[in-house]
RNA sequence: GGAGGGGUGGCGGAGCCUGGUUGAACGCACCGGUCUUGAAAACCGGCAGGGGCCUUGCGGUCCCUCGUGGGUUCGAAUCCCACCCCCUCCGCCA
């Protein structure tokens, strides 16, 4: 959520930098609704202050045994003048807020601007797309040739885009999980947590995921105020709502897998096959809180910890810096991790990186308290480490033998107890 | 799920029955000062967050906030209703 006084005293830098994702701000609306509210409110705390005032002296009266009816009468009648005055200022202020909340992060100034994923702009490649001297296959038909993976059995338990891992399916999914946490918590000193898989509508609001726009995409409960997490972004960062850290602890930067679940409900028809797009995922999530003056820094960190996974999977893969179309709305600046995929004959995400400075903060209220001074909101980053689903795929694509097996990798092998499946 | 108790400032803890200088006693922690060679102790002072207006600034002033949301009242931390959370006992259970 963006910093009403931004808008009140910085509104043409706003505009400008919001303009470049093509978003327009309605600043003469917010104007005149802007000024609408401070002349309620001006006017609603004067009569609060007369009806303090007055109603003090009424006690100070009623203690002297004197008759207090005339002042009584008259405070009804202002408590109700008050009251009317508190109907217009809330629909003001609703009709305000409606406008601050639609409105998404200024990109930050190195972010290229431009309409779509068209102009991302690719900051470093790691490898080359792998060659191979026979005609590869998806990993779908790898997995099904296999046996690891059984798409029309996740189906009957569930239904389509859920999928069962067998045997040594199951075992890479949990060892892949395991080497991303080792990796995050032993060597970039990131904290792993074990968050609820269910999360309640506050956390969801709190992280932007049950905007107005936003909500078909998640799976909720019948009898219960709670959703299944569509990503770790939101049980981890609403850890600290509503809390005022001291600084000494920052930065926090914490670790977790956790299940994520999204109904995919506008993606029919899209990566239909394989463990691409699914109901139900794997991740392992990267989430830090940091000082303001440090977030440009630690998202370049935060990128490199999740960009260290691949490397030592040895996956090919390439880091985009996403232009101002392509950035999500509460993103301030995002690099994407795109891994070589050969059934897609093309670089697939796999992680997302992001700087949301006090965006999230600020809407979260997550504050910290410098020295003896005011609290100050602090800044949020998160950033997939990784996709544990995308990953598989890329293994076994990217790992597969002429003979229809896979090469386990290197740094997974001390998990899976084979060097190869099948 | 049943019964009871409780949610107050960074923490502890009064106030609630009997509504009225209680934004909140008192203690601790913290910050500043006096004292001291230094420190501790002692003493003095300060010490919640948000918002509006005024002010170059220092600051001043008003409003809101005692789990959350409603209600009663001239006036609510105090009374009423709903919801949320925590604790104890019972039940159930991986």
């Amino acid at each position: 959520m963006l910093d009403i006084k931004r808008l009140r005293n910085q509104p043409d830098e706003l505009r400008q930098a919001i303009g470049r994702r093509g978003v327009e701000v309605p600043l003469d609306e917010f104007n005149e609704l802007d000024r609408q509210r401070r002349q309620v409110l001006v006017e609603v705390e004067e009569k609060k202050a007369i009806r303090n005032r007055v109603s003090g002296e009424i006690a100070a009266a009623k203690r002297a045994g004197e008759d207090a009816a005339g002042m009584i009468s008259d405070m009804k009648k202002v408590g109700e003048e008050i009251k009317a005055l508190e109907i217009v200022l809330r629909d003001i202020e609703g009709r305000l807020e409606d406008i601050v909340m639609e409105l998404p992060n200024p990109p930050l100034p190195d972010v290229p601007t431009g309409r779509d994923e068209s102009a991302n702009i690719t900051l470093r490649t790691f490898g080359e797309p792998t060659m191979f001297a026979f005609e590869p296959k998806a990993h779908w038909d790898i997995g099904a040739d296999l046996g690891i993976i059984d798409q029309e059995r996740g189906t009957k338990v569930a239904e389509s885009r859920f999928t069962l891992l067998r045997a040594e399916g199951a075992r890479l999914e949990r060892s892949l999980i395991n080497f991303f946490l080792d990796l995050h918590t032993r060597e970039h000193g990131y904290t792993e947590l074990f968050p609820p898989i269910l999360v309640n509508s506050d956390s969801m609001r709190g992280t932007g995921q049950l905007s107005k726009f936003a909500g078909e995409e998640m799976y909720k409960l019948r009898d219960d105020d709670l959703y299944l997490n569509p990503t770790a972004e939101v049980p981890i960062t609403n850890l600290y709502r509503d809390e005022t850290l001291p600084e000494e602890q920052l930065p926090i930067r914490v670790t977790a897998y956790l299940p994520s679940f999204r109904r995919e409900a506008g993606a029919a028809g899209r990566d239909t096959r394989g463990l691409i797009r699914q109901h139900q995922f794997n991740k392992v999530e990267l989430v830090k809180f940091v000082r303001p003056e440090t977030s440009t820094q630690e998202l370049e960190s935060l990128t490199l910890d999740a960009e260290e996974v691949l490397k030592r999977l040895e996956l090919p893969f390439r880091t985009v810096t996403l232009c101002t179309g392509d950035l999500g709305f509460a993103s301030a600046k995002t690099y994407d991790l795109e891994v070589w995929l050969p059934s897609y004959d093309d670089y697939k995400e796999i992680s997302s990186c992001s700087n949301f400075l006090d965006f999230q903060a600020r809407r979260l209220n997550i504050r910290y308290r410098s020295g003896g001074g005011k609290p100050r909101f602090i800044h949020t980053l998160n950033g997939s480490g990784l996709a544990v689903g995308r990953t598989f795929a890329a293994v076994l694509e990217n790992y597969q033998n002429e003979d229809g097996s896979v090469t386990v990798p290197q740094v997974l092998r001390e998990f899976m107890g084979v060097d190869r499946i099948g």
